[in-house]
DNA sequence: CGTCGGGTTGACTTTCCTCAACGTTTGTGG
DNA sequence: CCACAAACGTTGAGGAAAGTCAACCCGACG
């Protein structure tokens, strides 16, 4: 019985991460837990797990893969409102609500695992190590929200959606500093704000000051400040 | 016994706002959340609440008044991150870390309710409709800030945030449309990614276009969408 | 193998910012 | 109560950042 925690942790949400829904549970609450849930839903890349106006019955934890959560404008444009790595939840913003704000879609195939909203407030309301992991997610998102609302210029909110995404994707036994880009550039600058060709130039100004290295769609290597000029010179 | 509790409700939180912290909870609830808190602690205009680095102990709730939030960049600019009014909390976004993520401080004389945050934690564990509260400020708070990451034009930006006003300034018994702006020009410039020029000028093109009435801080009257044209036509 | 969507690059446009000057309100001390 | 300073707000002119449009390249996928 004990042996099967570590599993039932990984089940319900992501066992790389240890500030997810699922984490410092008792086995006692865990089991409730999986009584909420779909444990360990396959979503493959492009499937919408839920659709704006849809009745917002539950929230999600991803397991692995990559979310990515958008509005569409009454014009019928795209808004990408965040996106969702392993160990964070989504479908929070809706909990208090009886519909979906924003869509829900897999940018990449992934694992999720959905509870009934109705059912983990009654748990909570038994656990408080469950509902500490839900504050300090709502904290999160909230954090990473206000963030990009920033007026900030445009490098400047690269770089922190950088920062952001390797303090997010950074996995005990992984590189510290590479980490893959599972979504988009198109996607990636309108979450920033931007068009695919300013992403693509600024990209390529980073590239050319050293401050990024891109292979494809990894992340070899990035500085969140801006490299002295002397670094430059000493370099080139 | 029993008539005092609309008056705790009152001072726990804003008495007229049905979606604040202290609805809709029995008597004993009220009488446990009284505990956590400091009851309608009266604020004055330009004091501040908290600071970025202070210990975040507790979560705080506008009973009246205006309070907004803001950082410090490095460079000692301030960036606004929120507007509170009565009925909406603040210190949220902190209260599963340590220490402020930002300042709070009064745009107005205002009164505030303090909360312990593990206190208040351990209440919810008792009390569901508390738990309620908590999440739809939470929601609340995510879409507030979710909206204002949009990428949007100017002009909507600042339309939204009237709209957001109206529907949080709107009281009963007072005029629908109605309401007053209680923080300066140059704050809600700031807030929404704008220079107090641009803002200025933005004011000056919706008033003559007939989507804004101002008298003085007075939004007398204002259209979120953009009036048709032929109505310019048969007013003038 | 061809199409389609994503990404890149260049030329030009628009939006918003910057700077500076000036008017207006607010708050304070004489 | 008035005078003054300081902060806020407005207006204009010019500039910079990002957007738009168009053409092209490329890799994925049927």
């Amino acid at each position: 019985m004990y042996l099967q925690q570590p599993a039932n942790s990984a089940c319900l949400s992501c066992h790389t991460k240890s500030n997810c829904l699922a984490s410092q549970l008792t086995s006692k609450q865990l089991q409730q837990l999986e009584q909420c849930g779909q444990l360990g839903r396959n979503v493959s890349k492009g499937a919408v797990i839920f659709r704006q106006n849809d009745s917002a019955e539950s929230i999600y934890s991803v397991k692995t893969g990559a979310i990515k959560t958008f509005q569409l404008t009454v014009e019928g444009r795209q808004q990408v409102t965040g996106f969702k790595l392993p160990g964070s939840a989504f479908g929070l913003i809706d909990m208090a609500a009886t519909s979906r704000t924003e869509y829900a879609e897999a940018v990449t195939d992934s694992v999720i695992c959905g509870f009934s909203s109705s059912r983990l407030k009654a748990i909570m309301v038994e656990s408080p190590a469950l509902l500490d992991n839900f504050i300090r997610q709502c904290s999160e998102q909230m954090r990473v929200q206000q963030d990009n609302a920033k007026d900030d210029e445009a490098v400047e909110r690269v770089l922190r959606f950088f920062a952001e995404l390797q303090k997010t994707m950074s996995r005990p036994g992984l590189s510290v500093t590479g980490f893959t880009l599972p979504m988009s550039n198109k996607d990636i600058a309108n979450y920033l704000r931007l068009r695919p060709e300013t992403l693509s130039r600024l990209f390529q100004q980073l590239k050319a000051s050293g401050r990024l290295v891109l292979q494809g769609r990894n992340v070899v290597s990035f500085a969140a400040e801006a490299v002295p000029l002397e670094s430059y010179r000493l370099a080139s």
